[in-house]
DNA sequence: CAAGAATAAATTATCGATAAACGAAAGTCA
DNA sequence: TGACTTTCGTTTATCGATAATTTATTCTTG
């Protein structure tokens, strides 16, 4: 049937995830193994295996005989890791900045791709490159376990969620980027890290206060 | 055959944990699939599963059509694990101070079992009542999110290779918990996010100067 | 008619077997 | 000899079927 590089459990996780991150699976649908295995014409094994897979990533919980559901993501969870991830990012910053060595150039298409977004009204490829500079930034910090636990949060997919619902001025969004890099080119990482937190604070509050849901 | 309440991938999951956490799985060791269902008489399907989890859980890592190993700990990896402790803890005790309305009867008692724990010279308890202190405090934050990051890390397995290494006195480090109980019994989060912050960054350079693996 | 038992329907959990992929060892040809 | 195939044993990935469990429905019985 469909040609096949990857192992059968890695295509169906990613097409749930799509179908998930895109909402065309609402929170609290359940996800039913064999009916899914019919439709992608496998058998029940690697559907589960993806089920579970996604559940450790938090996409979906399930329940021992009772199936599995798209997890609901509370207006609260989405507020709760903004501190956490504030905290990280603060880090992450102070280290990156000696091992930046002033190159910023990466972080500085950022921003330009932001204001390009802007322009265009694309508001999903803003986020998109939004999360791409906060994310240069965690890797260059040079720590894999920040790194994962970083990624653990999930950024991307809550990232979405929070601009949609806060509505601010995209270009002033992208410009908001920009004292931060400056500190990291001039190699201040106490500043930046400082300058980062209050940044990611700044959008956790707003989260709270736009809770309108 | 065995009476079981649990279903089988959570009780095969929870034994190959523990023959990791005590060694008896050495890192780089190979977990067979159908070698183990043998062994437990059950079919591959559930070995599998578990083995799944623990490689969510950063316990194996295995390669498509090449198994599972348990995965190796890197002194690297141990030391990086403290700078992310320490910034995820201290937004945790800043939180927690106001939660706790000044009770810390439970930090108390913890910080009194390390020093009956010290008395018998009983390393393993000693760890399992300082794992338990930090917990309460991820705890009482309230932050779901915070938590499930902290437990993450996994402190527990971690924490006990690391008190190991670095041969600390042992009622002087239970006594190095008392600032942080009564700056969180003064409800003065702050202080106590700062020292719990230096706490685990002290250990963390513990660990690094200890490199003698 | 309501509470509870028994049954039926739906779905997950597990099984045993087969197919696919990998790594090592043996074989081939310049 | 040495690089490239081929073969073979091992182990994972997937399959189709069955057992176990839950939920919904129907049937009692007072």
């Amino acid at each position: 049937m469909t040609l096949t590089r990857k192992s059968l459990r890695q295509q169906i996780k990613e097409i749930l995830l799509t179908r998930i991150l895109q909402g065309e699976y609402r929170p609290g649908d359940r996800l039913i193994e064999l009916q899914i295995a019919q439709e992608f014409g496998t058998s029940q094994a690697p559907v589960r295996e993806s089920l579970r897979e996604l559940e450790a990533l938090g996409f979906v919980e399930s329940v021992p005989y009772r199936g599995a559901r798209v997890r609901a993501v509370s207006q609260q969870e989405l507020a709760e890791v903004y501190p956490v991830r504030a905290a990280i990012e603060e880090v992450a910053a102070r280290t990156a900045a000696a091992r930046l060595a002033g190159d910023v150039s990466a972080l500085e298409a950022e921003i330009a791709a932001m204001h390009r977004a802007a322009d265009d009204g694309d508001l999903y490829a803003q986020v998109c490159h939004d999360v791409a500079f906060h994310r240069l930034i965690v890797d260059a910090c040079g720590n894999r376990v920040l790194q994962e636990v970083w990624r653990s949060l999930r950024i991307e997919a809550r990232t979405l969620i929070s601009v949609v619902k806060t509505e601010i001025e995209p270009h002033h969004l992208a410009d908001m980027h920009r004292p931060i890099l400056e500190a990291l080119r001039a190699g201040d990482g106490d500043l930046a890290g400082r300058l980062l937190r209050q940044h990611v604070e700044f959008f956790g509050e707003l989260v709270l206060k736009g809770e309108h849901a």
